[in-house]
DNA sequence: ACTCACTGTAATATATCAGTCACAACTATG
DNA sequence: CATAGTTGTGACTGATATATTACAGTGAGT
């Protein structure tokens, strides 16, 4: 299924760039010209899965119209992502207050966007990437998302930041291959200039933490080609 | 397979030092002067998975160039990385309405724009890969595409990278008899100069790790041709 | 300002692999 | 059963890929 969803800025240039881009990235795009005209919109038709909204917009803004849509009991729970015009702090935290999921400086690439569109799907949509339950487990391993903890039995392992991204989705999808520019990818995000190798040292510093409790063999290497979390070793 | 990409851009300096750059990213590079004669070379050969392109050039801009692309029906999906001297809105605005996919802002980093590249193609490109299927089943034996591995019942099998690739081949055509020299030219690529009975070695090799678990007889020698992957002895 | 944990890179060490060869073993045929 | 044409095998070496370590920069917290 297509995700569906509604770019509203008042500019029709930055509006087509938009849909076009967001066309070609597999996603039904419908369009509006401000906030009252969105919030007609999301009256007479099925909700989207994304809003991408502008900051500044004549009649109602991005910001208002956040707000309204907070109070709403069926669109609440969309996502946002704003446009702001310049990356002021007092944008970007009063945005980030109302509501919005994520936020964007104009100017940005498309490409930019359509990754972050991604992203917010991801996160939101649980078919693709189901968060829905509070812990990973695989073999004697089990990741506590509500506490941020790795356990190997009742012990917890500890690992910084980026590794625990790693095991998470590398416990997301057991037994799954991964080339170093995939994990880039997944880890890192794109349009991050980081050298593939730096992937390796994040696997050595897992493999490390692992180690504490012998489940280093976990993290297998795919000759060749990547990496792969398994408890079949 | 690698990737291949065109950079057209004026300044003879600047096209090298992305071709080596990119080539050091394991990708094939093609270069082109200027608008026209990236046209010229799109015309006379296969077609690349991404063009890098300069904004500004003599005869048939980068601007002019991506409109043009997007017209024809063959090229007009090919994602295009713009190159701008300078960042002005202007000039980000338009590019992105032409339809490129990203653009980069002079001077850059190369190891930026090889992420970028990457990030691109890795977007648009797995349809180009399709492993449809995720495993491939051959008597007792399994190859699981997602993990990367060969199974013997739930024995994983080791192997080589070579070996795995040659397994795989195999077994996408069970009972199908290969020459060396179609085998080198699936596994190893047209121009390249290895001997033929280098295959018999990499034979020999996957014949060992089957072995392990008695299923070297599927791998069959048919004399005076070739070989033969089956699981009818 | 000072730690301290964390990150990315580069340099170095190590492991694994690829391709070639020489020779042994095999097979089909007269 | 001798022979010529194949194929199998193990060993070797340079090439590649990965592992490991050290280091410098960053930034949060104190």
């Amino acid at each position: 299924m297509k995700p569906r969803i509604l770019v509203v800025d008042d500019e029709a240039s930055i509006r087509n760039m938009l849909a076009f881009s967001l066309n070609r990235a597999d996603m039904d795009v419908a369009v509006a010209a401000d906030g009252n005209d969105a919030l007609d919109k999301l009256r007479d038709t099925e909700p989207p899965d994304l809003i991408v909204l502008d900051w500044m917009m004549p009649h109602l803004d991005g910001l208002q119209l956040t707000r309204t849509l907070r109070k709403s009991p069926e669109l609440r729970d969309i996502p946002i992502i704003m446009l702001t015009a310049k990356g002021s702090e007092t944008d970007r935290t009063s945005g980030l207050d109302s509501g919005a999921d994520d936020y964007m400086v104009k100017p940005f690439s498309t490409r930019e966007l359509v990754s972050r569109v991604r992203a917010v799907l991801r996160r939101t949509r649980p078919a693709a990437s189901p968060e829905s339950s509070d812990t990973l487990t695989v073999g004697e391993l089990m990741l506590d998302l509500q506490s941020h903890r790795a356990l190997a039995g009742d012990r917890p392992l500890s690992m910084g930041p980026t590794e625990f991204r790693l095991l998470k989705l590398f416990m997301h999808n057991p037994g799954r291959a991964w080339s170093r520019s995939q994990l880039l990818s997944e880890i890192w995000g794109d349009n991050r200039a980081v050298e593939e190798r730096t992937v390796d040292v994040h696997i050595r510093r897992l493999r490390k933490s692992l180690q504490e409790t012998g489940h280093h063999n976990y993290v297998q290497t795919v000759r060749g080609h990547g990496y792969r979390f398994s408890d079949v070793i």
